[in-house]
DNA sequence: TTGAAAGCGCTAACAA
DNA sequence: TTGTTAGCGCTTTCAA
């Protein structure tokens, strides 16, 4: 292993070990000296401990990033911009994904690294426990798309707002029954994707009855739940979908109805790829702004690491409707009936 | 942030640190002593500084993961399977995304923080000063998917034989003209499918005029790629894809010259997922063995670790032909003529 | 079983 | 501009 110290370096170049940490952080030194260290410092391979240098300057330069699952592409994309901005501030993430961790656990292990900063996205919104000690971390914590105590700065998606747009654009195309596929109803993006569907039909003073809202849970096979659905009495005429687990079961399924898209049903879906954007027909979706949210997640943290520490804010960032050929009116009533 | 020291805990506790280090680590103690100790720190919301514990005990449980791209779900889908597996051995992956960061950059990082092991996907082959480094990290190493000095443990995916096997195929279908896009012929992986691809029609003894390998820079838009090869004087009627962009392209360029698939068009795509596995008709694919990839990676860097070093080992984990509905028999001769 | 003290590699304050 | 040294929070001898 890299076993060279700053005094093996002090000793091949014959001066102190000060000196060393001098040329080593950039601070006033003859260029003799600089060349001396330098020299030593290649010819002995030397890298230095940063575990030594974070005890003494009480920064590690690590910044936690607790992620739902890190084999989401969307969340992917996120850290790749997180990253690239972080590396700018000469910061560098920490990854922990959900997927066989639990958020307490993996917070008190960000705790112990003793990292600079915390970005988080809480398992669980209520766990007082989780709470408590996200607040005795006490240092620059930003939490992701949860709902929280305002005490944290925050960034969460419009996903009411977008939910809303969605299902208003569907009314408006003469859809009246309307599903909406979802899962984790008790979680804040489930529930606000919820509310935001149900405005829609307020706003248009429609039945909410016709408003389909169907729990995913994650047992369920999204294909079968889909199946369900479109051989029900008074099937939808129109499908929204979190998730491309979830609208490749529905997918499925409008094939194995033969219900031809967007002719016979149309689908909006939640969260934009590769695949949603060249199918065919293309699908029309709900786009996570990636871009905006890592700025956004980077400016609330900086803003609280310079300790411009003003009140903690929560941050809304929009979803995007992008429009492509999955929706068009639904089939006239009288072709419905028979 | 957090505060508190093992002196305040000792303080606190009314004992010596040494005492408070022991019930820390799980040493002999006196019941009493735990208790008085334990509550002390639940008190001050005490947490270790695992800094300061790394300096005296050389290690860091940290291990260091240099990955092409976390956007890509592969990529994703194998740190959580890894995370899972080096969780159980009490250690944390430090994740570094090629995105926007250069292999020797982050190597030096990994060394600053003193990473107990190293999983690296080299972005250069050749370059003699990061296998320098690398070698002078000289702790326990494994090299992804990339073709490197034998002094390294490496884990490779059997690019060639998949190829071969999905090639050969295609040719026992009946296909002749079979075109390969391949991004980056000149590294190892982009090498190694050529390699297997045109193996396969030598085994056969046939034409490897008619093995159209096309090399699919970054820079190039897939699809106009893809459509300037139906559209040749001689157009293949089997396409193999690597990557949802290319595999994107293609789908779109066969919509345009209105080829069915897979009656006027076979396809085989590389690299599975929910989209190409529910696509209609469903792709036949070259799967990447997820799962044994990350226990045979794990395997390697913890044999290191435990000092089990025998000699450096390189690993070849097969792909998988995933059989699906996208290849067909080509059209008929007399149909291609006009 | 417990306490006292040295030391891991570095930075920063103080002296020269 | 340079050298000397204390000390960051812990683990680990060595004594008691």
């Amino acid at each position: 292993m890299s076993r060279s110290t700053i005094k093996d370096v002090a000793r091949e170049a014959g001066v102190s070990v000060g000196s060393v940490s001098r040329v080593l952080n950039g601070l006033a030194v003859s260029p003799r000296m600089r060349h001396a260290v330098d020299t030593a410092m290649t010819r002995l391979d030397y890298e230095p401990n940063s575990l030594a240098r974070s005890m003494r300057t009480n920064s590690t330069g690590a910044v936690g990033y607790f992620v739902p699952d890190v084999a989401n592409p969307l969340y992917g994309a996120i850290i790749n911009a997180l990253d690239q901005r972080l590396k700018a501030r000469g910061l560098m993430l920490l990854l922990a994904s959900a997927r066989g961790r639990n958020g307490r656990e993996v917070l008190a292990e960000f705790r112990r690294r003793r990292v600079d900063g915390l970005i988080f996205t809480p398992d669980s919104e209520t766990d007082p426990e989780l709470i408590r000690e996200l607040k005795a971390f006490n240092g620059p914590t930003v939490i992701q798309t949860v709902e929280f105590p305002d005490s944290f700065y925050g960034v969460r998606i419009g996903y009411r707002a977008g939910l809303r747009s969605a299902t208003d654009y569907l009314l408006g195309l003469g859809h009246r029954r309307i599903a909406l596929l979802t899962p984790l109803t008790e979680l804040w993006p489930g529930r606000e994707r919820a509310a935001g569907f149900r405005e829609a039909f307020e706003a248009r003073q429609l039945d909410l009855n016709d408003a389909l809202v169907c729990p995913q849970d994650l047992g369920l096979d999204p294909e079968l739940e889909v199946l369900r659905l479109l051989q029900s009495p008074q099937p939808p005429t129109a499908l929204i979908l979190p998730g491309t687990r979830i609208l490749a079961g529905a997918l499925r399924a409008a094939r194995t109805c033969k219900l031809a898209i967007p002719s016979q049903l149309s689908l909006i879906s939640i969260g934009d790829n590769d695949w949603v954007s060249s199918h065919d027909p293309a699908i029309t979706t709900l786009r996570w702004p990636v871009e905006t949210l890592a700025d956004t997640i980077t400016e609330l943290l900086v803003s609280q690491m310079d300790g411009v520490r003003n009140q903690p804010v929560q941050i809304t960032v929009p979803a995007e409707l992008v429009l492509r050929e999955s929706c068009t009116s639904p089939p006239s009533p009288h072709q419905d009936s028979h």
